[in-house]
DNA sequence: ATCATTAAATTAAGAAAGTTACGGAAATGA
DNA sequence: TCATTTCCGTAACTTTCTTAATTTAATGAT
């Protein structure tokens, strides 16, 4: 009745539904042995999830498919729980805002369930957000739900669960969107930049693949970095800024305020901009630029930009220590030449290349994915943070917190 | 005589040495408070490293100088032990080696007690090399010793403790160069990246700047990143390598084997190329380019060399989420218009600027502190790394090791 | 059919490293 | 001289891990 220490090895618990995550289905036994824990110690985890219903243990019959010739006793094969929506996922756009209902064990392409759009010019937007938002809950529903994760572009504030500067969605800066969210589902939540979770959303489709740099074109460019599995973050709210990256020359305005960002070419809009001129100031589409490429090749301001995107790139590889780099977004719509001329300016730049291979693949958004992983990690072992500094921080304030006895 | 675990929390020992290198001084009373541990783990810690001696008590005459108002019982103050050198720093440089013994307390700027010289055209500089540290070993000595830090330019892979590629050294990546300095001391040798050792150093002589990226100017440019007092590093052996991210337009020739990296315009000869080349071919010197600067000012070269540095830093900067740039060596020599240049040209290029301050300051190279407070991180705390997927990894293994009974 | 074999899961016992609680030690000030 | 305050060490206890032993559930051979 004193001694009220943080529960039980959050960290063995965020590593086995990790593990479990990447593997998909595994037993208490392969687990243990896949993490170098003990059998007992995996075994007593595995309990507790399954007695949450994080996890679900699965009939041997489903499995049966495959041939087994195992000797021994078979294992309880288990995965995380597939039978019901445990998290919520609402990603803010720039007009449409869609919400889904996901499992932890969901892992496929984005699919949406209920989407709404907000005028350009709403009085209060913010009010209207959350009236349509509250509207798009009763639809969806949401029973049990461990948390919301929101998906934002723009800069996020981790600490204070904020959004600090969005240059398409001003008024999700004043507005505490958290606190909007909170007020329709009552559960905890938290706000994920968008780039981030694309990352990991790749990273749990390729759990192969621990260490890239994703960079994402679409309205504007942005990227987030997979270390060691892990988001590269630290106690500062930007990272993965790699669209405002100046580019040597480029004297156009962002939306940013700055100037030469090196998204001002390449972004959705930058790269329009530059085809309307490269045709003398005619209106152009996206799809007339895909055919353009298709017919014509590259055409020359379009390799300009690729070579001011790789160098971004490869500064950032060459600084972090990174020899992959997963593009996502408009740039893969595009004829594969663009992809591989793009690769090969990286490559040219890229320290990694002068001892292997740098690898620059397109992968399509995986959003959703990179939520639940979110999700896992951060909603569904109760306790925060544990900081290396101070193994056993906060022990004191939880008792503060919650006096046993 | 079953369970052999890892050594009693190096993670609580590691977090009191770092903190005690950052009070310089501290009581066991202080320390538990400010790490947030209880006072008994504190003061068992603290009695361990007493009698290894990492640690000293200070007699209570030395620090009486300070008018104390306190109220109860003193502390026993106590800091890392100052009196003997328990660590021994080799700086392999260009041509010149030194070496340095150096107490676990001392984070004085670098003063190096024995130093030799390789000829360029040694026709096996290994050995050579070898031959020249064991004589400066004899005149130097060490017992008791800890481990020896070896600071080395270029690419270290730390995992294998090897170098992996030194574009001005090549003779270092074939030799083993930590085998070679055990042979002369017979204790454990790191490799340490130069840049990193730099980076820590500042850390260590400013203990509250926890987030930034140095650059070091020299015969090349590199850089080395801390975050939240950790030094930036993946299980890929390369990072920091900002000085060969390309440079849009600039077509020199670098020694890394590519073509318009950034250090061919800024490192020690890539100035003195540009600055000969604006005088017309003429021979030039640094310190010519000093007074010519002093004199007329910064020319435009050098100008738009800043700039295309800046847009490397700035490119990091907002990658990784950084609002602090620390730059060492030649260009902190020249005059103070041209880190204003610098300063002002990131500040530009970086997205935390539109939040707040950015900062580029110059400061001294600190080599000596950065590989103390290496040393202290990875030789006194006895078991190596703690990872966290698998928080009590290689215990197994290490009852293999030293099976006790 | 029964039993040995094998591997998974559980149970039991114990070690490590933290915690709180308490008491003695060493200073100051009334 | 004594109350007060703070530091430091000891004792008892808690959590969470481990190893070791046992039980359980499958296969294959006699």
């Amino acid at each position: 009745m004193i001694y009220v220490p943080s529960r039980m090895g959050q960290f063995n618990r965020r590593a086995l539904l990790r593990r479990l995550q990447r593997l998909g289905v595994a037993s208490r036994a392969e687990l243990a042995k896949s993490l170098g824990m003990s059998q007992p110690t995996a075994g007593k985890i595995v309990d507790e999830l399954l007695a949450i219903r994080v996890l679900e243990e699965i009939e041997p019959l489903e499995t049966a498919g495959a041939e087994s010739v195992a000797r021994g006793r078979p294992g309880r094969q288990l995965r995380l729980n597939q039978s019901q929506s445990r998290l919520l996922a609402v990603q803010l756009g720039l007009l449409e805002t869609t919400v889904a209902g996901l499992s932890l064990g969901a892992a496929d392409a984005d699919v949406w369930q209920v989407s709404f759009l907000l005028g350009r010019n709403e009085p209060n937007p913010a009010k209207a957000w959350e009236k349509q938002l509250r509207r798009a809950a009763a639809k969806i529903g949401g029973s049990n739900l461990l948390g919301v994760l929101l998906s934002v572009p723009g800069l996020v504030d981790d600490a204070q669960n904020r959004i600090l500067f969005s240059p398409n969605i001003h008024w999700t800066e004043k507005a505490d969107l958290a606190a909007i969210v909170r007020s329709v589902w009552e559960v905890p939540v938290l706000l994920v930049q968008e780039e981030r979770a694309l990352a990991l959303g790749h990273h749990a489709a390729n759990p192969d693949c621990d260490n890239f740099l994703l960079v994402d074109f679409g309205e504007g460019v942005g990227g987030a970095v997979i270390l060691d599995g892990k988001p590269l973050a630290n106690s500062l709210p930007i990272s993965g800024e790699i669209g405002h990256t100046p580019v040597l020359g480029n004297q156009r305005r962002c939306g940013c305020g700055a100037t030469g960002c090196m998204e001002t070419l390449v972004s959705l809009r930058g790269l329009l901009e530059s085809f309307s001129q490269d045709q003398r100031g005619q209106k152009t589409s996206w799809t007339e630029l895909q055919e353009y490429i298709f017919k014509h090749g590259l055409p020359l301001w379009l390799a300009k930009s690729l070579e001011a995107a790789a160098v971004a790139i490869a500064g950032a590889l060459n600084v972090i220590g990174l020899r992959r780099v997963v593009i996502t977004g408009t740039l893969t719509e595009l004829p594969p030449v663009v992809m591989a001329h793009l690769a090969q300016a990286v490559q040219n730049g890229s320290m990694w290349a002068k001892f292997g291979t740098v690898e620059c693949v397109p992968a399509p958004r995986r959003r959703t994915a990179g939520l639940v992983a979110i999700g896992i990690d951060r909603l569904v072992v109760p306790d925060a943070k544990e900081n290396e500094f101070s193994p056993k921080i906060s022990r004191r304030q939880q008792v503060a917190l919650k006096p046993k006895s």
